[in-house]
DNA sequence: CTCTTGACTGAGG
DNA sequence: GCCTCAGCCAAGA
């Protein structure tokens, strides 16, 4: 894998397709498995063209396990939706049991 | 090259 | 515990 090659995008969205069923992950976690903890941000506009990307950003929150980016969805609850859809339980836009369903690409990747 | 924007995070009040 | 400010970094105008 060239690290020079792919884009910081190209990370995120790789990344966040490895996102398993049922199990989501925060910005911060995959800024930090691509090695900018300090550019979650650049994640969060990188899957601004998720969509089209194909990448489940619905599993991708912020590091409070809250749905921010539900706002860029098609319109409101379509992002927890499809999260509840997958067993996760989100009240007030919120995740539950965050530390349970969290998926840490850095442990379970191991890279 | 400079300025603005942003699906964030951490620290301080 | 909530609100506000500042820092960070990449892309677009």
């Amino acid at each position: 894998m060239q690290t020079k090659t792919l884009n910081f995008f190209d990370k995120v969205y790789d990344t966040a397709k490895l996102i398993p069923y049922g199990r989501v992950t925060s910005y911060w976690a995959i800024a930090t498995y691509l090695g900018a903890t300090r550019s979650a941000r650049m994640v969060g506009y990188a899957l601004n063209g998720s969509v089209a990307k194909n990448v489940p950003a619905h599993r991708v929150v912020n590091r409070k396990g809250l749905l921010t980016g539900k706002q860029h969805f098609e319109g409101t609850n379509l992002m927890q939706q499809l999260l509840e859809s997958e067993g996760v339980i989100i009240i007030d836009n919120q995740i539950q049991d965050f530390e349970t369903v969290f998926w840490n690409p850095l442990k379970e990747l191991q890279q």
